[in-house]
DNA sequence: GTGGTTGCAAATACTTTGCACCGAC
DNA sequence: GTCGGTGCAAAGTATTTGCAACCAC
């Protein structure tokens, strides 16, 4: 993999709340920035057993706590039971899963903006959509 | 415990697919009728442990896993990594859960029309809106 | 040097599966 | 009697945790 340079949001989140950059988050870093937007621990960590062979899951999973916990990252469920992370400096996005042929779409956020005002409005909830996974059929499947 | 008669639907449903309606069955169904909607494997098997102790949790499993598959049930996510399961019969409904202190507060469905009515409109999709967990800050916590 | 971090192994938590026996039809 | 269902044990999968060595600061 080529040395992409990330983002120095993250880091600087990082180091600003007394973490330490290592090059394990930075490996880690990498690979969510080049990625699709929904990268499970599983897959970081065969993107990266190549050429950092002793990074353990677990730290993988240590640093995706840390991301989450620092407001870098979300945690989404697409419903195959495993959790998937995205950089929120990638932008926000969301998902339309086909329950029958698997196909996952993203989409932009605008769309949500007439429920969240509902939300808010009827019930007085600020919902966090950031990264919502929507399950129904595609148009090839319906 | 006692014969709480179940709705018709599920059996008549579970016996005409070519399934069997055995007492287990009755008893899972008994607790999905009288809970709140989102009711996880191991809440049906401590519910039910009382007088029923040999019923196994896999039991369980196999019995909401039929459900799903025959439509008659929905499985949710409710953010806390264990599966919910939810009766049709009892109508569809949906969840705002609070991040901050976990509370989750039911809604119905109207909300989302709307929503569904875009998302077929500009993405060609069909959503299945029939249980879906919308994570957020309530309105204490926000 | 100190305190956060890592690698590893073991533990958790939830769910699934293989199989022999059982029971609904 | 047949074929689906059950109980049990074991396995599977994703994630978390305890701990000693390690390294970013």
């Amino acid at each position: 993999m080529r040395p992409v340079q990330p983002g120095k949001l993250a880091e600087n989140t990082i180091r600003s709340s007394g973490h330490h950059m290592t090059p394990q988050r930075l490996v880690i870093l990498e690979v969510l920035e080049g990625s699709n937007g929904h990268t499970s621990a599983e897959e970081i960590h065969s993107h990266v057993r190549s050429r950092y062979p002793k990074l353990h899951i677990s730290t993988i999973y240590r640093a995706l706590d840390m991301l989450k916990r620092l407001g870098l990252a979300t945690e989404t469920d697409l419903g195959d039971g495993k959790l998937r992370y995205h950089l929120h400096e990638k932008g926000y996005h969301h998902h339309l899963i086909c329950e029958k042929c698997g196909r996952v779409e993203d989409m932009d956020e605008s769309i949500f903006t007439p429920l969240k005002a509902a939300l808010r409005r009827k019930h007085h909830f600020h919902a966090d959509l950031r990264h919502l996974a929507i399950f129904g059929r595609c148009q090839g499947c319906a």
